[in-house]
Parts: structure tokens; sequence; C-alpha cells
DNA sequence: TGTTGTTAGTTACAAAATCAACTATTAACA
DNA sequence: TGTTAATAGTTGATTTTGTAACTAACAACA
């Protein structure tokens, strides 16, 4: 009596991708809620500027793929917390160029550490070939290559 | 002049199983919610019930490790829209079973149909050993080896 | 110039997730 | 038994997100 959907959940790709980025977030996101109050949003945003260095909100949506009221609202909370200025553009008002202050670029540098740290933890339960097979499928999935 | 730390967003694995996950998950959920009006916590809901069968909120909170507030809500949800009954045990009666009625059933296995072909449609991008070696990596990555 | 369309970013309101406190019931055990 | 602790599930308050509509600025071109 073998089972005709042989179906598991725990196979079905969105679900498996969801259930291992919520875990392998979550020690991340306990040290940049707790050490800084942020949000998800706003390390990302803070990783953008501080790896990529100062661009715009639009920018950073590009390279996300976040929306841009959420970028806003991370941008307005970034701002308000002396992490990043925010200088308009003379040739297009409509632009505003941002920038990590020393106040972020040391919470980035500091989240850096951590994030490596921690990457490289999730990675050592992974053989090296496991690991870079993951990855590569991971960015496609992602759609990181075809940018 | 070569760059100090050259850490990359998109290899940094919490954020690469973001944005992976979220990319992968959209199609799916556009049918779920088109045809049936669910939300993601109700299709893993009516997905724990349609594979495994009848069993307590608890227990699918065990399985799927989606907090029981998210859990109660889909379910009373459900329960609204016929798509479930719910039954109270008689020796504890803190305790109650959940089913699918024949509603739930066909709208369970209509997205079955529709997850199987999806899952594919995304492991064809991918080659046969990628998919292999994914599937076990995120599978450790979620812990779902040592539940 | 002036009209129309587009773009960058914000805001308002509704939907959903989170967290803590709560109810009802069972278990443990003095 | 009576008291305290634990468990299953719900509810309410707050936070966060999502959607759509909005403002301000620029572009295109008659």
């Amino acid at each position: 009596m073998t089972e005709k959907h042989e179906f598991d959940l725990q196979n079905f790709l969105p679900y498996l991708l969801n259930q291992a980025a919520e875990e392998s977030s979550l020690a991340f996101q306990q040290v940049y809620k707790d050490r800084y109050g942020m949000l998800r949003t706003e390390w990302r945003v803070l990783f953008h500027l501080g790896i990529y260095g100062r661009m715009t909100a639009k920018e950073i949506g590009q390279r996300s793929k976040m929306h841009k009221t959420k970028i806003s609202r991370a941008v307005a909370r970034l701002g308000e917390r002396r992490f990043l200025t925010r200088e308009q553009d003379d040739r297009d008002r409509r632009l505003e160029y941002l920038e990590l202050t020393n106040l972020g670029l040391t919470a980035y540098r500091d989240l850096l550490g951590v994030a490596q740290t921690y990457d490289a933890k999730l990675s050592a339960g992974l053989s090296a070939e496991e690991d870079a097979v993951l990855r590569r499928a991971l960015r496609k999935l992602a759609g990181f290559d075809a940018d």
C-alpha cells in the first residue's frame, strides 16, 4: 500500500526555503535587534550603504528588490537615529543621496563582523561542496544571476 | 588596491535564503490568494491537514514551527470558511482535532497539484545534482533533520 | 511656454504579524 | 481533596507590512 501522492511539505521548495530562511535568520536578527533596535529592512539598508557606499533609495531598491515604501521607512528611521545623512541632489531634487554617518559606519562594521562569523557558522554544518552548490542554487532562485 | 573585507550581501546566507524564499514564493502565493483568498499560514495549515490527516493545532505547531497564535487565527478562518471541522477531545477538552471537510480536501488537492507543478518548475532551473544538494542543505538549515 | 507623462519618494489606511496577557482545562503532588 | 503548576488555545494591544493614492520634481514635445 504505497502512498499515491508522496508529497512532503518539507520538500516543497518555497516552504523549505522559508523555513530555512527563518531558522537561519533568528540568531542574527537577535543581534541587530537587541544591539541597535533595528528591523530587517533597516540592517539591509545599512549594509547596502556600508558595502556599496553613498547611494539613493532608488538604487537600494534596484539592488535589494525591497519595495520603495519599506526602504523609505527604513531610511527615515535610520536618519532619525543618526545612522545616515540625507543630501538632496542639486541637479535633480527628487533624488536624495544617503550616506552612513560615523555612527552608522560603526554599527555597520560591528554587524558586518557578526554577519561574517555567523555565516561561517552556518556553513560549518555543510561540506565545502554542499556550501558552494547551495549558494549557487540560491542565487539562481533569488534571481541574482540574471540581474 | 584590493578591497579589505570582500563581503557581498548577496552571499550572506540569511539574506540569500530570504531573497530566494520570497522570490520563489511569489507565484504560488498568487494562486492560493487569488483562488481561495488564503494567507500563507492558511495554506500551510491546510497542507498539514491534507498531508498528515486529522491532528490538533499543537501538532501543527510542532511540525511547522509556526507560532500558536498564527495557527489559531488560521484555523479560525479556515473553520469559518468551512475548509475544516473542529472536534473537541472528550478525554482532554483542551484539545481540538482538526480535519478537512470535503471543501477543504478539494482545495488542498487543487493546491497540491499547483504546488507539485510549481516545485518542478523551480527545480527545472537546476541540475539534478544541484537540486539534491540544495534540498539536503536546506533541510539541515531548517532544522528538519534533527527533529 | 504649457500640457501630459514619468519618476523619486512619502503618507494614509487597511491587513497582518507579534507579544503578552488571558481562559479553560488537566496534571502533580502535598 | 486542595493547591500550585503546566498546557492548549484565544484574545487584545501594539508594531510592522502592504496597497494605493499622493506630492514634488523633472522630461518630452506640441
